[in-house]
DNA sequence: CACTATACGGAACGCACGCCCCGTTTGCTG
DNA sequence: CAGCAAACGGGGCGTGCGTTCCGTATAGTG
């Protein structure tokens, strides 16, 4: 959705850029929602090359109903993404103020690998892959770095980072594990594992010689 | 190519299945040389969803020839991806008997991490995505697993790598930290960092507890 | 209830791509 | 050099997908 926290929490849009729109008719609404749960679970599930129609279908709409609310089929998967990550930002900022900021950070990085390992969406627009967002240094991906760039900072700080690293590196980092653990058909363990590898090689003491 | 290790090093033919082939004509291995040549440029620079005509072309060839050499893309797409894994497989033997197993697991480690940062065709086959490779289970790949297993298992035993991981856990991480590299416009230094990140996480020192 | 702007669905279009066919060319052999 | 099997190339076919169009249905309004 391009804007509204819930589905149907009100009648009135607003659009991107803000301008105000006059209100959905209900059925419209509707079908907007439907359209848009619809690409959130085939695009999580298989990413960016799921077919339009096929959405459509899953949503119990024409594909012309999709075209009439999403202008393009990029359109639809940046408001997923968008969606995710809004969602993501909001739960960084709630761990801002924790007392541990190393455990702030990595509850943080858990979660963001957890949630792009199951959303296959979500790898592919940090990653540049797939579908290339138009947007891809949007205010959307700009508040998520900035967000895990105060985290990480402050773990840094706190002497539980590895200080040699940036931002940048660490979303490297996190899409190359969310990428690792969704292709590896990765049971609950090995996922573990795998998280338990990263957080180890984030970690502040014992920084390698370079190989 | 289905065997010989240099391009026209011979004038006989061995086809996957062991069987004797007569010796192609001289303008026919030259063009498939060309194809080979263009496909591993092409798979390595932008995956396996470079189109065939585009192959032909950079190799100046017509769409006619890349299907009498091979019967398939995707056949096209595995041969490639089996000279590299071949190669890789090769290095790593020649490791084995390093003295220092732990000098001679990084080594490879890194090898492959910078090759699958470099050509994603290794990457996608090793995380099982894009082009679905019927062979995934086939010699080559066994025999890549089999030799990173022996590295892997001689440099937990001299404490150089933590003992919680397996050889797929190995080959995931592999796959995720050339992907990161390759996705995330990684400059040297950046290269370096994430490789630094992930042999601190796979060393065998302080196993830190699951978060 | 009637009327209209709004929205719907799905047929249709254009395009790109994997793959095949066949008239033509070319390397090999006697 | 002649003859033929082998190989070539590129036009063409079928398919799938993103996108558009338009005749039909319906929610909102007075």
């Amino acid at each position: 959705m391009t804007r509204s926290d819930t589905p149907a929490s009100d009648a009135r849009i607003t659009a991107v850029d803000g301008s105000e729109i006059r209100p959905l008719r209900a059925d419209a609404r509707r079908n907007r929602d439907r359209v848009l749960e619809a690409a959130r679970t085939s695009f999580g599930a298989e990413g960016s090359d799921v077919s339009l129609d096929e959405i459509a279908r899953r949503a119990g709409v024409g594909a012309g109903t999709v075209y009439r609310h999403f202008p393009t089929k990029e359109a639809l998967f940046e408001a997923v993404v968008f969606d995710r990550m809004e969602e993501l930002v909001e739960e960084a900022c709630a761990l801002s103020d924790d007392p541990d900021p190393g455990r702030a950070f990595s509850s943080f990085v858990e979660r963001l690998a957890r949630e792009g390992a199951r959303k296959r969406d979500l790898v592919e627009a940090l990653a540049h892959d797939g579908i290339h967002l138009q947007l891809g240094e949007s205010p959307i991906v700009r508040a998520l770095t900035d967000v895990l760039a105060e985290l990480l900072c402050r773990a840094q700080r706190a002497g539980a980072v590895r200080s040699d690293i940036s931002v940048d590196d660490v979303m490297a980092v996190l899409t190359g594990a969310a990428y690792a653990i969704c292709h590896s058909r990765a049971d609950d363990e090995r996922t573990r594992r795998l998280l338990a590898v990263m957080f180890d090689g984030l970690r502040a003491d014992r920084i390698a010689a370079a190989v």
